[in-house]
DNA sequence: CTCCGCCTGGTTTTT
DNA sequence: CCAGGCGGAG
C-alpha cells in the first residue's frame, strides 16, 4: 500500500518543498516513521520544517490528509500553518487537494472531540464552553454555597486552582490529599468535586474539561481511543515547549504504539510555566517515546549576528537547558544598543524619535515593535505617540471576546440558542437594567432549586406568581417574551440581522447611547463588529461554537502602525526593528517573579528577554530608566541584569543623562554596565544640549508637541478639520475642536478635558452620536 | 434598586 | 496612581 512518491526519477527536479531545506530541516522533514523532537530555535524555520513534512507525509502515500492530526497551540499559528499548507498541498497537488489535515488548537480539536463522545462524561453534545468570567461566577457560587467568605477565599483563586490541577491531567478523585489544603483550609478538593458537579448540570465544560474530559474518555473508554489511534497516522504538534501535562498525556494517547509524532519546540522560549506549561515535557518525551530521534534546527535565518550572538550570551546563563548555539549567514548588522535614560517619559520620547528617525530612513512602522514586561509599561509609550502622531497599534490587553459587551450579546444569543443557559440568563437578567437586584435574585434561586430546574425555566414559573416585586415581575415579564419572540424570529431572520434586533430591542444599544463615559463609543463600535463577524458564519449555532475557541481580535487594519506589546505576546514573530524598554531590576526581571519563583523564575525571565532579541532581525535598541514610577511612587531603579550578560562585543551603550551622570554611576557602583562600553562604543552624536532638554519632564506639564515635520502621506493624512467641528478619539471619546494648528488640534473633550491631539487620531463625527 | 465614594491591591495570557 | 469591588446613603 505504501507507495515511494515521487518515482525514483534522476531527471525529475527535486520535490518544491525539499528545496532550500538545510541539512537538518531536511532530516526533519525525511524521518517520517517513530518518533521524532525537533529542537528548533527562534528564526530557524521550524513551520516551514513542519509543513514540509506534512508534505512529505502526504506525497509519499503515507497518509490522507485527514489521517494526520497538527496541533497549534494558539489560534494565530493554527492559522499560519493552516495557510502555509494550503500553499503547498496546492502547489503539491495541481489536480487537486483532498483536503486539509484535522489541524487546530489542543483545545479546538478536544472540543470537537469531546463533542462526538460527550455523552460518555454525562454532558450533551451540545454543552456549552464556559470562558474565564463565567467560570469565575460560577466558583463564586460554589464558595458560597459551601458557607465560605468569598473575601476571604476569592474564586479567583480557586479558579487558579483548579486549572492547574486540571493542567496537570488531575481530577478530584486523583487528588493527593494534601492537595485539598491548597484552598480553603482544606476544602480544595471538594469545592473542585462540587464545581464539576455544577458544571455537568449546567451541562457546561471549561476549558481544562475539553482536555481533561477526553483523557478520562480514553482511560475509560478504550475503543473509542482505539478509533482516535488508528485514525491518525501522523502527529505533528507545534510550540511544544508550552505544552502542560494533561495535553501531553492527550498526545500520547493518540500516538498509540505508532508514535509516528513529530514534535517541534524550544526550551529557550519557553515563557508560560506560570499557566502550566512544563519544559520537562521534552525531557519526558525521550523516556517515553524510546529511540526518539532528536533534531536541533540551529541554523537561522531571520536575525543578524550581533543580535543572534547577544541572543545567545544571554541565555547560555540559564542552567537548566537542553543548549544549543544558533548560527546565522544574515551579515554582521548593527550592535544592539543599550541606552540609559533617566525616566519613563523620557524613554517613551526616545522610542518615539527612533521610529521617527527610522521611518524617514525608509522603513515602513509595520516592522517596528515595541515590546514591553508588562502591560502597564504601555501607556507613557501611547501617550507620546499621540503626542507626536505616530501610529501605533497596542495588540492585547483584552480580548475582542473578553469585553463585557460582546459577552453581553453573547449571553443573549447563548439564550436564543439554547433557552436553559443558566449563566447567560444571569449574565444579562438585568443588563440593561431592568429592576431585578438581589432580592429578585434570590427568590429566583430559590425557586430554581425548589424545582430543581434550570433558572430560565424558574424565571418562566416566577414571573407568574407575586413572589417578587411588581417593578422586578414587570422587567422580568418583558425579558423573557423579548427572548421567546426573538427565539420564534430566529427560524425566519438571519443570525446577524437577529443579533442586531436583538441589541436594539432589548435596550442594550440604548443603554450605550445614553452612557457619557468615553468607552461607550468604541463599544457601540465593538457591538457592530461582532454582527459584522457573525456573517463569516453560516448559522447562529455555528457561530457560538467557534467564538468561545477561536475568535481573536487581530484588528487587520491596513493602515502602517508601530507594533506594541507584551514580550510574550511577541513570541512567534519578527520586526526589523525592536525596541525593548524598562530592562530594570524589578520591572524586568520582575520582582514578583522572583519571588515566587525564585531560580527557575529567574531563568524564566531570561527566556523571555531571549524571546524580546531574537524577535529582531536588523536591530534591538534596548532601554533602562534611572527613575521609575511605581504605583504613583517614584522609585529609583538599577539597570536588569541581563543588561550586564549581554557579550560586551555586541553592545553598544550609551548614557543620555548628561547633569545627572556622575551621580548616576556613583548609585549604580559595580552594576554600572556602560563602564567599559561608553569608553569604547561609538559616540552617538547627540550634543549635551539635547541630553538635557530632555531630561525635563516634560510629559507633566502637557503634551510635547514636535515642531519637525515627518515624511510621506502614510504618516501625515491631510486633514481638513475646523474649529466647532464635533470629533471623535479612539481613547478620549467625543469632543468638539477648539483650535487647530498645522495637524494639532486643541479638542475639549466631553469626558476628558481639554487635550491636544494630533489630527489623524481623530474622526470627524457627522452624526450625533448621542 | 442604584448610585456614589471609599478602599484596596496591583505580572505575564491562551483556550 | 488608577481600576474595580464593596458598603452605605438616597
Amino acid at each position: 500500500m505504501v507507495q515511494v512518491f515521487p518515482r525514483p526519477d534522476s531527471q525529475s527536479p527535486e520535490a518544491p518543498w525539499l528545496s532550500g531545506l538545510n541539512p537538518a530541516q531536511r532530516e526533519a522533514v525525511l524521518n517520517l516513521e517513530g518518533p521524532v523532537l525537533i529542537l528548533a530555535g527562534a528564526g530557524t524555520g521550524k513551520t516551514r520544517a513542519l509543513t514540509a513534512r506534512l508534505a512529505q507525509i502526504l506525497h509519499t502515500r503515507r497518509a490522507w490528509p485527514s489521517e494526520v492530526l497538527a496541533v497549534t497551540f494558539t489560534n494565530k499559528a493554527a492559522r499560519e500553518m493552516r495557510e502555509r499548507m494550503e500553499r503547498l498541498l496546492g502547489a503539491a497537488e495541481p489536480g487537486g487537494r483532498e483536503g486539509l489535515p484535522f489541524l487546530g488548537t489542543f483545545h479546538a480539536i478536544a472540543a470537537r472531540m469531546l463533542r462526538r463522545n460527550a455523552g460518555l462524561v454525562g454532558l450533551e453534545s451540545s454543552f456549552t464552553i464556559l470562558d474565564t468570567d463565567d467560570q469565575q461566577r460560577l466558583m463564586k457560587q460554589v464558595i458560597i454555597e459551601a458557607g465560605l467568605e468569598e473575601k476571604r477565599w476569592p474564586a479567583k483563586q480557586l479558579a487558579s486552582v483548579i486549572d492547574r490541577w486540571k493542567n496537570r491531567g488531575l481530577r478530584p478523585d486523583q487528588l493527593e490529599p494534601a492537595a485539598a489544603h491548597e484552598f480553603a483550609d482544606g476544602k480544595g478538593t471538594a469545592l473542585y468535586a462540587r464545581y464539576q458537579e455544577r458544571l455537568r448540570a449546567l451541562n457546561a465544560a471549561d476549558f481544562g474539561d475539553l482536555l481533561l474530559h477526553m483523557l478520562t474518555i480514553f482511560e475509560q473508554h478504550p475503543d473509542v481511543l482505539a478509533d482516535y489511534q488508528k485514525r491518525f497516522k501522523y502527529l505533528l504538534v507545534d510550540e511544544y515547549q508550552d505544552t502542560n501535562v494533561a495535553q501531553y498525556l492527550w498526545l500520547k494517547a493518540l500516538a498509540g504504539t505508532r508514535h509516528n509524532i513529530a514534535c517541534v519546540g524550544d526550551d529557550d522560549q519557553s515563557i508560560y510555566s506560570w499557566r502550566g506549561a512544563e519544559v520537562a515535557n521534552i525531557l519526558r518525551f525521550e523516556h517515553d517515546f524510546p529511540g526518539a530521534r532528536l533534531i536541533r534546527l540551529e541554523q537561522n535565518y531571520r536575525s543578524q549576528s550581533h543580535i543572534l550572538a547577544a541572543a545567545n550570551g544571554l541565555i547560555a546563563h540559564n542552567r537548566t537547558r537542553l543548549g544549543k548555539t544558533l548560527r546565522t549567514d544574515q551579515g554582521e548588522g548593527e550592535p544592539l544598543q543599550v541606552i540609559g535614560i533617566w525616566d519613563a517619559p523620557e524613554e517613551a520620547r526616545q522610542v518615539g524619535d527612533r521610529a521617527e528617525r527610522l521611518a524617514r530612513e525608509g522603513a515602513s512602522l509595520n516592522d517596528m515593535a515595541v515590546l514591553v514586561r508588562a502591560q502597564h509599561q504601555t501607556r507613557v509609550l501611547e501617550e507620546r505617540f499621540i503626542a507626536i502622531g505616530l501610529p501605533y497599534k497596542i495588540i492585547g490587553g483584552f480580548r475582542f471576546y473578553e469585553r463585557a459587551e460582546i459577552r453581553d450579546a453573547l449571553a443573549y444569543l447563548r439564550l436564543i440558542a439554547s433557552p436553559n443557559d443558566a449563566l447567560a440568563f444571569e449574565r444579562i437578567i438585568n443588563t440593561p437594567r431592568r429592576g431585578l437586584g438581589d432580592k429578585a435574585m434570590a427568590s429566583l434561586h430559590h425557586m430554581a432549586r425548589l424545582l430543581d430546574r434550570p433558572l430560565p425555566e424558574a424565571a418562566r414559573q416566577l414571573v407568574e406568581t407575586d413572589e417578587i416585586s411588581p417593578q422586578a415581575r414587570r422587567g422580568l415579564k418583558s425579558l423573557l417574551t423579548s427572548l421567546s419572540r426573538w427565539r420564534s424570529e430566529a427560524a425566519t431572520t438571519d443570525h446577524a440581522e437577529l443579533a442586531r434586533i436583538v441589541l436594539e430591542e432589548s435596550g442594550y444599544v440604548a443603554m450605550l447611547q445614553a452612557d457619557k463615559s468615553p468607552e461607550a463609543a468604541g463599544r457601540l463600535d465593538n457591538l457592530q463588529e461582532l454582527t459584522r463577524a457573525m456573517a463569516d458564519y453560516p448559522s447562529l449555532v455555528s457561530f457560538l461554537e467557534h467564538v468561545s475557541l477561536v475568535m481573536d481580535n487581530d484588528a487587520s487594519d491596513a493602515a502602517e502602525k508601530l507594533t506594541i506589546m507584551t514580550l510574550h505576546a511577541a513570541k512567534g514573530l519578527e520586526f526589523d526593528h525592536v525596541f525593548l524598554p524598562g530592562w530594570e531590576e524589578g520591572l524586568f526581571p520582575s520582582s514578583r517573579a522572583l519571588d515566587e519563583g525564585g531560580t527557575a523564575a529567574l531563568e524564566e525571565e531570561r527566556r523571555l528577554a531571549y524571546v524580546g532579541i531574537t524577535r529582531a532581525r536588523r536591530t534591538a535598541t534596548i532601554f533602562h530608566a534611572a527613575n521609575r514610577q511605581v504605583y504613583g511612587q517614584w522609585t529609583a531603579s538599577i539597570p536588569s541584569r541581563f543588561i550586564d550578560e549581554l557579550p560586551d562585543a555586541n553592545v553598544e551603550a550609551t548614557n543620555t543623562m548628561a547633569g545627572g551622570a556622575s551621580l548616576w554611576r556613583a548609585a549604580l557602583g559595580a552594576h554600572d554596565p556602560f563602564g567599559d562600553a561608553l569608553a569604547t562604543g561609538r559616540s552617538t552624536g547627540r550634543g549635551p544640549g539635547w541630553t538635557r532638554a530632555a531630561t525635563a519632564p516634560a510629559s507633566r506639564g502637557g503634551p510635547v508637541i514636535q515642531a519637525r515635520a515627518l515624511p510621506g502621506p502614510s504618516l501625515r493624512p491631510k486633514i481638513d478639520i475646523r474649529p466647532g467641528a464635533r470629533v471623535h478619539h479612539q481613547k478620549f471619546g467625543g469632543g468638539t475642536v477648539i483650535s487647530v494648528e498645522d495637524d494639532k488640534l486643541e479638542i475639549e473633550f466631553a469626558a476628558a478635558g481639554t487635550r491636544r491631539v494630533v489630527a489623524s487620531f481623530v474622526e470627524v463625527v457627522d452624526t450625533e452620536r448621542e
